[in-house]
DNA sequence: TTCGCTTTTTACCAATTGGTAAAACCACGA
DNA sequence: TCGTGGTTTTACCAATTGGTAAAAAGCGAA
């Protein structure tokens, strides 16, 4: 028994433990994303990652434990785009250009997307921590940014959260309804229209 | 054994059945838009109704059939706003009443938005019918009158799929995320900060 | 009050699911 | 070659879950 999982001790976990915790991870990823956390079974896991069952359970402590490590690892890839908006370029084309890679997300990512959307849609009960200490903080200083923006004139004056959350709501829709929008755009190229349409649409908002 | 539940069959539901038909459909919207249809036990249903187990079983065929009859029977106020758009209106004044309408029914049905939003995240297993033979025909109508209007000049040209999904996206979020708002938002009056941005949205994209 | 129907409860099941014990396997340095 | 550690498999559990059988309880009309 030398796993790894919980905190402070660190036994260098080997070649082969490295290997097949990300193995896990990416076959996680694919089950919790599709069917959500309590939809999600070991034996689903195990089948994706083409493990035994108590083969996973030697490197996670459990079916919760999968689930956190892989909240925690994805998470700060997923608001990197947010960090990057440089408070010292252009305001509408640094609000326009974080539009347009979480657009790109969507489509990239769009497991990330839902493995998120599903945690949060069933009240977030693995994920208090992460909003309160983790995204509030960027949040509100992102918020205080587009207030310091909008008090210059440099971009028209709206609520700068409901503005984050009308981002995160266009730009994640395509990923997380994408049963619904695969229906109802049959045929035509999605992502190329998602992208000029959110362009236009902040624009249009923004431009003072 | 009187049920009715299958289709073709009216043997009149005696008027125990209508009520209690209605509470456990109640009970299962509280647990199925918390849950997700596979997080969700009868055992939860029977408690959230105050009935027992095979009492309920005794009403409904099963699982599925509880969950499906639920979606069935709010699919159809749903759209409703969405039927309710004029095409002899003023094109922006219609379409900011939509939004408006859509933005509220968030509020005052954060449930219902989370029921569908949980099904169609999940690949919407049990909706396939509903999209395709339900509102694709009317997303497709309202599509064409939008592009009427464009065409008219009376609204500015925009892809008028993308912008329904935008309005989708945008006002149901406060429901479906309500958990991260709640967070982000603390203290603050949710509600008319986002009907105030939608508004502000959408008139500033649409106006010629 | 009694008959006959609907409704509810009690007592179960078989399958699934998260998880464990312990034996077997394997790699590799002494 | 033989240990010795990490790794994997086999064989299980106990709890949960969707669902059923059948008895019991209500209840309205005759």
């Amino acid at each position: 028994m030398a796993q790894a999982s919980g905190a402070g001790n660190a036994p260098k976990p080997s070649r082969i433990q490295q290997k097949n915790r990300r193995i896990i991870l990416e076959a996680a990823l694919d089950v919790f994303s599709q069917h959500g956390y309590r939809g999600t079974t070991l034996d689903q896991i195990a089948e994706q990652a083409g493990l035994s069952k108590p083969n996973i359970l030697y490197y996670f402590a459990g079916k919760e434990d999968i689930h956190v490590t892989l909240l925690n690892a994805l998470m700060d890839t997923w608001l990197d785009p947010l960090r990057e908006i440089d408070p010292d370029g252009e305001p509408l084309e640094e609000i326009l250009r974080y539009v347009r890679r979480k657009v790109d997300m969507s489509f990239e990512f769009p497991r990330e997307s839902r493995l998120f959307a599903n945690e949060i849609i069933q009240d977030a009960p693995r994920m208090g921590p992460h909003l309160e200490r983790g995204l509030k903080p960027l949040v509100d200083e992102t918020a205080a940014l587009i207030d310091r923006w909008i008090e210059e004139g440099r971009v028209a004056p709206v609520d700068p959260r409901h503005l984050i959350f009308s981002i995160w709501a266009t730009t994640q829709h395509y990923a997380d309804f994408e049963a619904q929008v695969a229906v109802l755009m049959e045929g035509r190229d999605v992502q190329s229209g998602a992208v000029t349409f959110v362009d236009t649409l902040y624009r249009r908002l923004l431009t003072p």
